[in-house]
DNA sequence: GATGAATGAGCCTTCATTCAT
DNA sequence: GATGAATGAAGGCTCATTCAT
């Protein structure tokens, strides 16, 4: 089954590629196997066996297994990063826009997909205790967080809302978080789309007169 | 310093302990385990030194390194299952006083602590792929749930809202979940008076006649 | 071939050792691997099989393969400085019955076996980047040389040369040495005697009136 | 430092060598990196990095890795030959001259280099279990003992000294390798001039009319 | 009950060797 | 000639499990 898989993902595969596609390759088939065997029973061969190549190639090109983990982790922070700077600049600019952009973000097919998801999870279980993990997920991006806050701050003021805007900021985001999570533990997850919904009816519940359960009033 | 602290816990180590007694110490070492080292790099040598016992007692208890992870899960979940019962059952019959009993309890000082919450993340992101942690999880856990769902859907009759009462109950619990992992993995997490005061917050955006952010009005 | 010969030296195999009788007979058994494969081709399979033990025994007495080198080149150093002090207790207390003494301890049967001296010229091939195993080489013996050339100088006041009894003993010493190699590294090595007569032989050269080829006069 | 060190050896690495001349950079390298790294740690990469080559070269030159070593080990071995038997062709013909140039050979700037002495190090160290080596090392030069033990008994008639030349002739040999050990494994060695005067020193005991310390009288 | 020595499967890692470019 | 990606065998190490005491 991983057999026929791998030819199917790859092939003609390329006896050679370049530098730069083998890594992302490699970085792409470690997600894969983070979300079927999970953090602790992923091992480098699983990796390797997913992407149809030799295990020592892994190591080839991370040299240690620590570092493969680490670059996978920030290859996802980046891509996450990536996708509601774009999401938000492509929207109007008034307050109210940009939130529901940086909500909806997060549901975008492209970078909430099974996959995804799981890694993410696999990550978060260790990051605990482990710094440079704990650095990298999405409650620590200082940026994320005073960008949400400031628009809930803007937002409460043209509502005349007087909830705290650090705490309303901070239940947005565990909420998205958390329906992230849902779909990944849950026995019977619901759908992105329902997903998203429950983030939106948090907003609605903070601000009625801008949020409906679809986004934008 | 972990040396010393297991001296502690376990002063002259009495030679023989009931089984039951035993088998508990090991579990509440698991926890301690979990939490410091992370579920990927937990060892059974781990959990016996931290109890200050014998490596070969751990097997001799549990058989094997899985079923002692799954009897700890399993003694978390009951406990975690027993505190909101015994809360509810503590609290006046009508609805926003179970409601709030049931917010609350998830961070009675007894349960949320820093082990027992780390020990839930580290379990948590091996779920995804072992079904016997998924059903385990606090998201799978159907009483609750239904139970909250029906909170939810009494308290927005008495208050004349029309929130999806599905959506509201998962809101409020994955911004729960959300907060106890944001004390885990967060850089400069909050205390606990302030994580419970945002779940409060939530519920008093849905339910602005009945909560505060400090609990009932 | 090596199958029989475990059984041969170890005939009953008691299943449980006592932690100190166990990691000497790995040492031993690691003197015999170094002997044989060469430093660069022991591996800790080679040990343990040769001990007639699993390999995984190796890591339980001495956590890592240096840190098992290490104590087997402190082990034979140690024997090697037991051996010579022991004789030298042992002899006359006059300066060439001392000389005498320290020379042919080198040649002591117990001490002076082809599985040692293979051993010891592992161990100096890898000297010269290893600062911990140079420490421990013969020629860093502080208390060895002082004596040697304190005896040298002794000899020649008593005789009345002049030679420097720095390279006096200098001399000895490599000799010593150089036919310990001799004995590893020929075609066609000469035997012990041989060896011990040529160290005497040169002693006999600085001190033609106290020695002859096959020792004190 | 070594970075810039195999820069500055090949300045920019002329693309195009000639067989020989490749081959020879690339035993030069493989000799450098046996005194630094020692025979154990000593891989086909570093000698790569160190000549500022690329890793498939030493491979495309040599074909394997043992064949580079014995072919790095037969040129150290024929420029010693060459050494010392071009010191003879330049020194007197007489027995004492002949003597004399035979054992400063070994003391020439131009082969008792660090590097050298530390590379055949290397191999004595791994020699007592190849026999390839064991062959090529000096204590297995036939016609170097035969020579010399030829000039020690000639000079034993010239003198009317009756030590065993045999013998003598192995104290002289043994003695002048194990001052080059000594200026490799000693933690505070001694530099090239005492090493030689050592040497001499101990000739002088066995032919005091014709040597001092120093060399011919 | 309790201990800790012993085992061996499985993993990460290194590295000689091959080979497409 | 030369490069460096790719392979896979082999070694060190970890650790769950077993078992004699």
């Amino acid at each position: 089954m991983t057999e026929s898989k791998q030819k199917a993902e790859a092939p003609p595969a390329p006896r050679k590629l370049s530098r730069e596609a083998r890594r992302q390759q490699l970085i792409e088939s470690t997600i894969e196997t983070l979300a079927v065997r999970g953090f602790a029973r992923t091992t480098l061969t699983d990796v390797a066996k997913h992407a149809g190549l030799s295990h020592g190639l892994v190591n080839f090109h991370f040299e240690t297994k620590d570092k493969l983990l680490t670059e996978t982790l920030l290859y996802l922070a980046e891509e996450y990063r990536l996708n509601w700077t774009t999401a938000m600049a492509a929207a109007k600019p008034d307050v109210s826009h940009q939130l529901e952009a940086m909500l909806k973000a997060d549901f975008n097919p492209a970078i909430c997909t099974a996959s995804r998801l799981s890694a993410w999870c696999a990550f978060w279980g260790e990051a605990q205790c482990r710094p440079m993990y704990q650095d990298q997920c999405g409650s620590n991006d200082a940026a994320y967080n005073a960008l949400l806050e400031s628009l809930c701050a803007q937002l409460n003021e043209e509502t005349g809302r007087c909830a705290n805007p650090e705490r309303v900021a901070r239940v947005l985001r565990v909420t998205t978080e958390g329906v992230w999570l849902d779909m990944m533990t849950m026995n019977t997850p619901y759908i992105r789309e329902e997903a998203q919904r429950t983030v939106f009816t948090c907003a609605a519940a903070f601000y009625p007169d801008t949020f409906t359960e679809d986004g934008l009033k």
